[in-house]
RNA sequence: GGAUGAUUAGCUCAGUGGUAGAGCGCUUCCUUGACAUGGAAGAGGUCACUGGUUCAAAACCAGUAUCGUCCA
């Protein structure tokens, strides 16, 4: 970096800053966090991605949430603990291994468990983590000294300790339940990793029975029929009361099974009668259990079909259902068809496999005392959600878990520690302990959420005591999507508290939306419309990106995204160096002290008042995750006020005939000043470009450990907001005039104000004189056209020039309005309730308008008879 | 089917009782000594619909319609 008062590059290069900025704050250690320091902690474990994952627009916009929050507090003076990592993700990266297997013609089997991990292992370490570098992109002020990966040796302790104290307290069991299966990932899944998605299917009505002894079911999924162990009805059902108890022949397997009443069947969908295949239905598997009927399976793993003793063996699952029903319909048996037939089905989150509910041994959490712990933690505000809008939703969740299957048909990922003796002994083995020689261990791993839901705790070093520990837990915030405050939200909540005696695994839960394209849809692969975070990085930065997602989080909803509003936020940072640029050109200064309140300039005085406000503003904000509003605040007060506005009146002041004066003196000061709190504020969100203007303007070391501003009330003066609006609104008017009568912005034209003094803005009148380009009156003025903006007159003269018919239109345009306005004003005051109920403070404000469109049509009025005469 | 959110300018969205706002887009003018990735001036909205509460409703209440999301 260069020294300051060099001037700066005509155009900004975020490629050119962005690499060689963040490797030196990582060489710098700014990142790391000091656990043995006596400052306040604030920790955030980001949410683990998937090491087969890659930075999706999603990251960017949860990670750029993540570092606006962490890099305020390290400004702050917390000691501040970003920690990063990944999960293995179990299902995913066998997956990606697997696929690379098979395109040698090999299965895992052909490799065996340990050849097949060892070639996982080595898949990760060439292949895996390609987001973690993606982050370094993003400008993520993580540490990565503490980087940490699930299948790590201590978070692995991690998995292996709560696992046997859940098991020791009987919170996990083993039972023979109905799960989801995926007959293409081998594997059972947990209720979150099924997605239900409306599908065209069909609806088949089969005649079951013989003779007088018929009944009809109504299935989606004929081909379970097979398997069918009763046909259910519900008690009071008039129609099939009689039958209940009966024995039914069901065809194709001429097998008589039971007729059973049960609540659970509705008798107003179908026929009012069900088929009850325990062993391929959750459902059918309860009613199954109350009335003892057989489970019969009758497919394998595959979902072939198996075991039923017909023709139907070895087919597919969706072969056979067309071979039933047709078979069916041969025999007569078949009542009515419906299809397509739109309902729900269950896919693999992972391959999308349609899931088969399949009757399985696995291993389960007891989840209720838990759950009951996780929102018991909400609900008494120990930990908050944020907005609380949201809180219902998390409560909807654990207020109504199922259990959880944790056991996966997989070899990547932790193996269950259960080992089992030749005489059926079950035994955990726990950190530390060694299985009885000659035992066996469970040949599945656990569930990748099982191990991510120990994240805030297991990366801080649990169950070791660790330093971090102690400084970190419970961490600050968890920053993540609404969409997974289910999946893993609520297991880290599950956990925390079980593992740390109640103590919650973090603060607060601060949610955010979606990212969805441009046209709000959201964002898929088959949809064609997602957006690459990187390729936008190239284009615009990274600063602009993550500004421009910033900007678009309002707390828990979703926001669109478009190149051009990335583009915008480049425009922005464009803005900002080249004001930086004049700042410098200028002589703008951080050295010289800022003048006492009552020595400052008019002009100074707002800028410093306003620059104050949005100090207080911001910071407000941001305590509150409002992300969007802070950035919408230091957008306007960066372009508009201090921009626009400001540099534009400052610029009389400090150029020209006035360079080397005292109040150019005092102009560079503050102009500095200003640059330097504005850049502060912004830095969070854009940490590489007010990096490099900051060092530039200051000659400090880095922003990264600059300290956050705090607003200075003395410099807050609300007279000269209102001094500096109607300076505005004179210019703005002036402004009009010229552009309408086609005046160019750089001719100088004679002009005199009038009554400045009465508004208090006569000190502005250099300032208004060098933006308006309106030179004194000379001796020879004659005002050819008169301005008004409240008491304040404008006389110019345009050398008789004046356009007259595009003056007339512009006075008639304002007479209309000052007309409507009046009348809107005249109906209020002349309603007598309105005059007895509204606040004095509204009838005041409605007398005020009235007066001011009075004087204001009869201003109008004048100069338009004037006019007319001309 | 249950729950829930949304409906404001061409597009994407702010706006929790007192004259409708932003960004982008659009029109016109301007390469003036930070910036054309810019400046200036504009156009554009019966705030989904119907009732109700209120002196006053985009905002509060009820219903309707449309779209979306989650769960089953």
């Amino acid at each position: 970096m260069s020294a300051p008062g060099n001037e700066l590059a005509a155009h900004f290069d975020p490629a050119e800053i962005e690499a060689p900025l963040y490797a030196s704050w990582v060489e710098r250690d700014y990142f790391k966090a000091d656990a043995s320091s006596d400052k306040p902690p604030f920790c955030i474990v980001i949410p683990p991605p998937n090491v087969t994952g890659s930075l999706h627009i999603g990251h960017a916009l949860d990670h750029t949430l993540q570092d606006v929050l962490i890099r305020r507090r390290r400004m702050q003076g917390y000691e501040v603990l970003w920690l990063p990592g990944m999960d293995h993700a179990g299902i995913a990266t066998q997956n990606v291994v697997e696929k690379q297997l098979a395109a040698d013609g090999l299965s895992r089997h052909d490799l065996g468990r340990e050849k097949f991990l060892e070639k996982v292992w080595n898949w990760k370490a060439e292949s895996g983590g390609t987001i973690l570098g993606q982050m370094r992109r993003l400008g993520d002020s993580v540490d990565w000294s503490r980087e940490r990966f699930t299948m790590d040796p201590g978070l692995s302790e991690a998995v292996l300790t709560i696992f046997k104290k859940l098991y020791d307290q009987e919170l996990i069991y083993r039972a023979e339940r109905i799960i989801n299966w995926c007959p293409r990932c081998l594997t059972a899944l947990s209720d979150i990793e099924v997605e239900h998605q409306d599908d065209a299917g069909e609806f088949v009505s089969i005649k079951y029975g013989e003779g007088d002894a018929t009944i009809t079911v109504a299935t989606t999924r004929p081909e379970t029929m097979l398997g069918d162990g009763a046909v259910a009805v519900h008690p009071d059902d008039p129609r099939y009361k009689s039958m209940i108890g009966t024995k039914i022949l069901l065809p194709l397997v001429n097998r008589m099974i039971p007729i059973i009443a049960d609540e659970l069947v509705d008798p107003d969908f179908g026929t009012g009668a069900v088929k009850v295949t325990a062993a391929h239905d959750p459902n059918d598997f309860e009613m199954a259990m109350r009335h003892n009927v057989p489970f019969v399976v009758i497919m394998n793993e595959h979902g072939i079909m198996d075991g039923t003793g017909t023709e139907f063996d070895g087919m597919d699952r969706f072969d056979a259902r067309v071979a039933v029903v047709a078979k069916l319909k041969e025999l007569g048996r078949v009542v009515s068809e419906k299809r397509p037939y739109i309902h729900a089905v269950g896919h693999c989150s992972r391959c999308e496999t349609t899931v088969e509910p399949r009757l399985s041994k696995q291993w389960f959490v007891k989840v209720a005392p838990l759950a009951k712990a996780a929102g018991d933690a909400v609900r008494s505000g120990q930990v908050k959600i944020e907005p609380p809008e949201l809180a219902p939703r998390y409560f909807d969740w654990v207020d109504n878990m199922h259990d959880w299957c944790i056991s996966r048909q997989l070899w990547w990922g932790h193996r269950i520690p259960v080992w089992y003796g030749p005489n059926g002994e079950v035994a955990v083995v726990g950190p530390g302990e060694e299985a009885p020689a000659g035992w066996e261990q469970d040949p599945d791993v656990l569930d990748t959420w099982f191990s991510s839901a120990l994240w805030p705790f297991s990366t801080l070093g649990w169950p070791q005591e660790s330093a971090d520990l102690k400084k970190f837990y419970p961490t600050s915030v968890l920053v993540t999507g609404y969409d997974i405050l289910f999946f893993w939200v609520a297991r880290m909540m599950i956990f925390g508290l079980f593992a740390m005696d109640g103590e919650q695994p973090f603060d607060v839960i601060a949610l955010h939306g979606l990212v969805r394209d441009k046209n709000g849809k959201k964002m898929s692969k088959s949809r064609g419309n997602t957006i690459d975070p990187i390729e936008f990085m190239d284009r615009y930065g990274a600063d602009a990106l993550r500004f421009t997602l910033a900007r678009g989080a309002n707390p828990g909803t979703d926001q669109a995204l478009a190149e051009e509003w990335v583009g915008g936020s480049r425009n922005f940072a464009t803005k900002l160096w080249n004001a930086t640029r004049f700042a410098l050109m200028n002589g703008a200064t951080v050295d010289r002290p800022l003048p006492k309140p009552s020595e400052l300039s008019a002009i100074d005085s707002w800028i410093l008042s306003r620059c104050n406000e949005t100090v207080a503003e911001v910071d407000q904000l941001l305590e509150k995750f409002e992300f969007s509003k802070a950035c919408e605040t230091l957008y306007h007060f960066a372009w508009d006020d201090f921009c626009d506005w400001y540099l534009e009146l400052a610029k009389s002041a400090i150029s020209g005939a006035n360079q080397g004066s005292e109040s150019a003196s005092q102009a560079q000061a503050v102009i500095g000043h200003v640059l330097d709190i504005l850049l502060r504020l912004l830095h969070p969100v854009m940490p590489f470009i007010t990096e490099t203007l900051w060092v530039r303007l200051t000659g400090g070391e880095s922003l990264v450990i600059a300290k956050w501003p705090t607003a200075d009330n003395s410099y807050v003066d609300s007279t000269s907001t209102v001094a500096m609006d109607k300076v505005k609104a004179v210019i703005t008017e002036v402004r009009r005039f010229r552009s309408d009568q086609g005046l160019k912005p750089t001719q100088f034209i004679p002009g005199s104000f009038t009554n400045l003094a009465n508004d208090g803005i006569d000190k502005f009148e250099p300032a208004l004189r060098s933006v308006l380009k309106l030179s004194a009156p000379e001796s020879a003025f004659a005002p050819s056209a008169s301005l008004a903006v409240g008491a304040v007159k404008i006389d110019l003269d345009l050398s008789g020039t004046v356009d007259v018919d595009a003056e007339r239109a512009r006075l008639s345009k304002d007479l209309a309005t000052a007309s409507k306005d009046r009348e809107t004003a005249i109906s209020k005051l002349e309603n007598a309730d309105f005059m007895a109920k509204a606040p004095e403070k509204v009838v005041t404000t409605i007398k005020e308008r009235l007066a001011t469109c009075d004087a204001e049509i009869l201003r109008i009025n004048e100069r338009l008879s004037a006019l007319a005469g001309s």
